[in-house]
RNA sequence: UGGGGCGUCGUCAAGCGGUAAGACACAGGAUUUUGAUUCCUGCAUUCGGAGGUUCGAAUCCUCCCGCCCCAGCCA
């Protein structure tokens, strides 16, 4: 596993390693620990996913037990093979094993069925004949009672039948349910006999067609969790108030452990949405790319974007596990990133804007020559490379400014630069087109700074990147901001969509990049010096057509400074 | 106005009756062939508010205020 710094030091506390670590310390469960990640194959992983991943894997891990990954499979009608396979992927990518088995709550159907019929069999649950609407009604609200279903009392026998009718296809769907005798009364509207089956004559993306009911989230969830013999089930705040209806079932059914479920809150990034519903519509409207569009939170698309795991495991482990509900900021994630991508992203150069240089006292066109660079300027054990210098070179075009202001440490009329791991040059001359814009610098070149020391120690404040005309080749580049221009996108009621950032993607072309870039490897992370760090596109980049992608700018002080 | 949660620096977050960790951000400064990195320095007399208990409270008690979640045959 590639990682720029060791993650597994200074692993945060939080309240729910405490909890893990007393239970442990007391012996409960037999000293053993056990975790879940228990997605839903509905949708892609986000990076709010991830906190969840870090924190399953990462306490098992930690206290030596296991995580099991788990697909709560159990609503056909929203779930399919292919979340099943993006998810495997993306949890594998973050870093994470499960060991030989992927577990399924369908592969618990037949167990859950047995459950089911447990609870009847003891007068715990019910076959209902309301109609949802009717249901609706009879729960009652947040502040007044829910009223007893006519069926409430039905016979044990009755309710058996019933139910092996509803397992054998024999009625429509929406027609009856299996429902836990709980308390219509009960403050908590989750104990009001809550539904546990429903018929939903659906093929399923495991079972096929073997089942026509399926049973519900509260009654698989809790079972699934004890028959793996999990014992902390770790799931967001939303779900507390599920908690006495997890540990009813689990009392009431012959479970062979009873978990402990722990709730933490989500995470919230500012400048982005997470809910699988606006995902969708983003990536539905066509206001990006894909799913995988590297402006998008998903897994996939930090990924494309250029984000490393380490970077990510880095970042759950920082932002810590609460029960506060926050909203983070970005930045704190992409300086987990730019700490990973400093240590391990190769340094080369690239120019986005180019402005033609010619060195006027180069020997001639045509002659080039080799220097030496770098490719990480502190970790002398990455190496070097050649990079190649000639008469006609290109610079940024913000590098250059005709009026420069003292602070400006770069290339202006009269003034002298040093090209990184070349020579320094000074501007003697400047072209312009018919409109006055800047095109061409002419300079010249001190040959005795070959390497971009000067032998008598003359200082120059500062340094360009740059590229040759031998020495680069073209290339497109996708430079990514954040996807939204509100901190919270979605605080105002209206359309969360009219808060996207216009120029959240801003594709260039024409820009050069040094001929070793010809072989970048998709996904691998290159720091453009300067600039940022950047990666191939892993879709559309080739050989013939390179394409990067900006994973993110390096912190740029002299950016706030100017902007003063 | 039923029930369940949560409120510690701009943003996360430790703290669990002994006198406010850390990270990011921010502000200074040093080093630098990336205005990057690295390195120093500073940054909550105060923990949503008000009372109370105590020698001592962010931590315990009371009241109040604010925010979030729950009325799917979704998870």
């Amino acid at each position: 596993m590639e990682t720029g710094f060791i993650e597994e030091e200074n692993r945060k506390n939080n309240f729910i390693k405490n909890i893990i670590a007393e239970d442990l310390e007391k012996g409960k469960n037999n000293g053993n620990m056990i975790t879940r990640f228990p997605p839903e194959p509905n949708g892609f992983l986000h990076i709010g996913h991830a906190k969840s991943i870090c924190l399953n894997f990462g306490v098992a891990q930690e206290f030596k037990g296991k995580c099991n990954l788990r697909f709560d499979d159990t609503n056909p009608a929203k779930e399919d093979q292919k979340y099943i396979d993006s998810i495997i992927s993306d949890v594998k990518w973050l870093g994470f094993n499960w060991g030989e088995k992927i577990y399924y709550a369908s592969d618990y159907f037949n167990r859950l069925y047995d459950f089911a019929v447990e609870l009847i069999k003891k007068g715990k649950a019910y076959v209902c004949g309301l109609t949802a609407e009717e249901m609706r009604d009879y729960r009652g609200t947040l502040t007044q009672p829910g009223k007893e279903s006519p069926d409430r009392d039905r016979p044990v026998a009755e309710n058996l039948d019933l139910f092996g009718r509803m397992k054998n296809g024999e009625f429509e769907d929406g027609t009856y349910v299996l429902r836990a005798k709980i308390d219509m009364a009960s403050p908590n509207i989750n104990m009001r006999d809550p539904v546990i089956y429903r018929i939903k004559k659906m093929s399923h993306p495991r079972t096929k067609d073997a089942w026509c009911i399926y049973p519900m989230y509260d009654f698989t969830h809790g079972i699934s969790d004890a028959l793996e013999g999990v014992t902390h089930s770790l799931c967001t705040l939303e779900f507390q108030d599920h908690r006495p209806l997890y540990d009813w079932l689990l009392d009431e059914v012959s479970a062979p452990c009873h978990p402990q479920q722990i709730e933490f809150a989500r995470m919230n990034l500012n400048y982005t949405v997470m809910s699988k519903r606006k995902l969708q519509k983003l990536v539905e409207n066509g206001h990006v790319d894909g799913w995988d569009d590297p402006r998008l939170p998903t897994i996939a698309g930090i990924r494309r974007r250029g984000y490393t795991p380490a970077a990510i495991r880095n970042f759950c482990n920082i932002i810590g596990v609460s029960k506060k509900e926050s909203r983070i900021d970005v930045g704190l994630l992409e300086n987990c990133l730019r700490e990973d991508l400093n240590e391990v992203a190769p340094r080369v150069m690239a120019v986005l804007n180019p402005l033609k240089v010619t060195i006027e006292n180069w020997s001639e066109a045509g002659i080039t020559e080799e220097l030496d660079a770098l490719n990480h300027p502190q970790k002398p054990e990455m190496g070097k490379r050649k990079i190649v210098f000639s008469k006609t070179i290109y610079i940024e075009h913000d590098d250059f400014m005709e009026n420069a202001p003292k602070k400006f440490f770069r290339l202006a009329p009269g003034r002298e630069v040093r090209l990184r791991y070349a020579y320094f040059i000074t501007c003697k001359d400047v072209i312009k087109d018919k409109e006055g814009n800047v095109v061409e610098l002419i300079c010249t070149y001190d040959p005795a700074t070959r390497g971009g020391d000067s032998p008598d120690g003359r200082k120059v404040k500062g340094t360009l990147h740059w590229v040759s005309q031998e020495g680069s080749v073209p290339a497109f580049v996708n430079l990514y901001d954040r996807l939204f221009l509100a901190e919270d996108p979605e605080a105002e009621n209206d359309d969360f969509t009219k808060n996207i950032n216009p120029e959240s993607l801003v594709r260039l072309e024409g820009c050069l990049v040094e001929n070793y870039l010809v072989d970048a490897e998709p996904e691998k992370a290159y720091q453009f010096e300067r600039l940022g760090y950047f990666c191939a596109d892993s879709k559309e980049s080739s050989k013939e057509h390179l394409i990067f992608n900006r994973t993110v700018t390096l912190r740029d002080t002299w950016a706030k400074v100017s902007q003063k």
